[in-house]
DNA sequence: GCCGTTTTCGGCCCGACTGTTTTCAGTCG
């Protein structure tokens, strides 16, 4: 049994007690859950290693719920779920993602009318059953109606980089309203999480009425959730939600830090919050002993008007939002031991382009004006080799063609006088056997080699790794590209060994890419395990259009998120260090 | 159900908004 069963059945159980009111017991499961989530390790693993006290040893996990982990790898069954879902037979995960429906609501509607699935929600709408429940009306069955849609059409997750220009629109247009004085992005696009449920803005404003007057009025809005002076949510007709909330200057830094999350790492700032005699909240953190009037119930502010003075009154340094993930941040800003991470402004180049002599669409001449423009010093041109015949990939004859008309334009910058460089490279195809699609004297005249599986997603993972760390070994190959295969929300990533692919980088020295791309791959657990490895990595946009130089953002909030500094990552290099680090 | 230098019992983050209510439960983040 893999983690994301034993996740699914725990969180379910969590619903099931909620459902019984038990909520500190439904907290604990989920509590686990999340942290098997985010663990590398398979948990069967962890079991047959160490058996019970090795779960134990896992955050959040006691007795009991080691047991019935025990139970589920064992045996593959959990008599205390089963005996939940007998009592209520919910399709609980038919029911995720939409909005209005809690534990309380789906026993009521199991209880009531006999629902179990979508199906069943469906007919009971259209029959008008569930507006005449007790409790229920017809705004909850609106609600509900409106929910189901979404879930249809939609259903799950929005990429950050199709997020964030949206939530930058509404954020300038909200900026121009003169009764604002700030607007923030909070939440976790603020954390640049590469997938985000929802979107979070703040306001400073003295007047909110007419702000939240007009943010539930735009035009892109498809549904009111809430509209209220302090906070409002909506949904776009993209299917985003969206949350706005008015907070005063006073307490500008709390909310910052509240409504950025994640989650657990606000219940740990307010943990060690209380455990100094502090309470926090998105008003501020306040001193409940120091009040003039001795305990009072409202404390005396003592942070909270800038996130920087509310860690700082907390006993750590200021956190990035990136890094808020409880992974062990917080330690480190309480013993000065955060990375200096890698910033938004520190890459010197790209080392993944394509151009239109394959799938790109624009020239060498034309991406290395706006890569310019973009602020870089320099590109690779990786266009890909012949396995890739549907973009008519390159062969021996052209890319030496190709190599010509990189001259020219290096040529004609030089001229110029301009420093600005661009570097012949490929994005050459890994066979099966783990050899490459171009012949090895090809591969030594090009600047920067990079490697790429772009077929046999479904080999066995001992075979994909071994495949790759051949590819690895291979005299030429500087950097891996995409090592995963995944793209967000369209692709799950091909089986095969990260960890190994790390040592062998190490053993190697091969790069692994960070790919800015809606691949977002590798991802930030695996970019911290490269930093903390000594392995190097590369920030690429694989950009098929000038428009596309853009997303690096999204790269270095990556790179960010799984700790990395600028000595890490070789295009924030400048040009001769990088080219001399390569193979 | 979990956990611990306020510790083995008694807490567990905390507040806004909605819809259906005559005072609040449910949901969300």
């Amino acid at each position: 049994m893999d983690n994301q069963e034993i996740v699914k059945i725990l969180k379910e159980i969590g619903i099931y007690l909620e459902m019984d009111n038990e909520f500190f017991k439904a907290r604990a499961y989920e509590k686990v859950a999340e942290a098997l989530e985010n663990l590398e390790e398979k948990t069967s693993e962890i079991y047959k290693k160490g058996g019970l006290k090795a779960l134990g040893a896992i955050s959040g996990v006691g007795i009991s719920i080691a047991e019935k982990i025990e139970e589920l790898i064992k045996t593959g069954h959990l008599k205390y779920y089963e005996d939940f879902k007998k009592k209520i037979p919910i399709r609980l995960k038919d029911f995720e993602g939409i909005n209005g429906l809690g534990s309380k609501t789906l026993k009521k509607l199991y209880e009531e009318l006999g629902i179990i699935g979508l199906r069943d929600l469906e007919k009971a709408l259209a029959s008008g059953r569930i507006r005449n429940l007790k409790g229920f009306g017809i705004k909850s069955e609106e609600n509900i109606l409106k929910g189901l849609e979404f879930l249809k059409k939609i259903g799950g997750r929005f990429v950050l980089g199709l997020a964030i220009p949206q939530v930058r629109e509404i954020e300038s247009r909200l900026e121009k309203l003169k009764e604002v004085e700030r607007v923030a992005v909070a939440g976790s696009i603020r954390r640049r999480k590469d997938t985000i449920g929802d979107a979070d803005i703040l306001v400073i404003s003295k007047k909110p009425k007419s702000i939240m007057d007009y943010f539930i009025s735009m035009p892109e809005v498809a549904q009111v959730f809430a509209h209220g002076e302090t906070k409002s949510a909506i949904k776009l007709k993209n299917g985003l939600d969206v949350d706005l909330r008015v907070v005063s200057a006073e307490s500008y830094g709390a909310a910052l830090n509240y409504f950025t999350g994640s989650k657990d790492h606000n219940i740990e700032l307010r943990r060690i919050a209380l455990n100094k005699g502090y309470k926090l909240s998105e008003y501020g953190l306040f001193d409940m002993k120091k009040s003039p009037y001795g305990r009072s119930p409202v404390g005396r502010q003592i942070a909270g008007r800038t996130e920087e003075e509310l860690y700082k009154a907390l006993g750590m340094d200021y956190i990035e939002p990136e890094l808020r993930e409880m992974r062990g941040e917080i330690e480190a800003a309480q013993k000065n031991k955060l990375p200096k991470l890698i910033g938004y402004g520190d890459l010197r180049g790209d080392l993944q382009i394509q151009t239109n002599w394959t799938d790109g669409a624009n020239s060498i001449q034309e991406m290395a004006e706006v890569a310019m423009k973009m602020g870089l010093e320099y590109i690779a041109i990786t266009d890909h080799t012949k396995r890739l015949a549907m973009t008519h990939g390159l062969d021996e004859i052209r890319i030496q063609k190709q190599w010509k008309e990189i001259d020219e334009v290096n040529h004609k910058l030089k001229v110029k006088g301009l420093k600005f460089k661009v570097l012949k490279g490929t994005e050459c195809d890994i066979l099966k056997d783990g050899s490459m699609d171009l012949p090895g004297e090809i591969l030594a005249k090009c600047e920067v080699v990079g490697a790429s599986v772009h077929s046999l997603f479904n080999l066995s993972r001992k075979d994909q790794t071994e495949r790759i760390k051949r590819a690895m070994s291979n005299p030429h190959v500087d950097i891996i590209f995409h090592p995963t295969g995944r793209i967000l929300n369209k692709r799950e990533p091909y089986d095969v060994d990260v960890e190994e692919l790390i040592k062998h980088a190490k053993k190697t020295n091969t790069i692994l890419e960070i790919n800015a791309s809606d691949r977002s791959d590798l991802k930030d657990e695996y970019i911290r395990k490269c930093a903390e490895a000594g392995v190097k990595m590369a920030i690429d946009s694989d950009a098929h259009h000038t428009s596309h130089f853009e997303w690096l953002e999204y790269g270095i909030a990556q790179a960010r998120r799984g700790w990395a500094e600028k000595e890490d990552i070789i295009n924030a290099w400048p040009l001769e260090k990088m080219l001399k680090f390569l193979k």
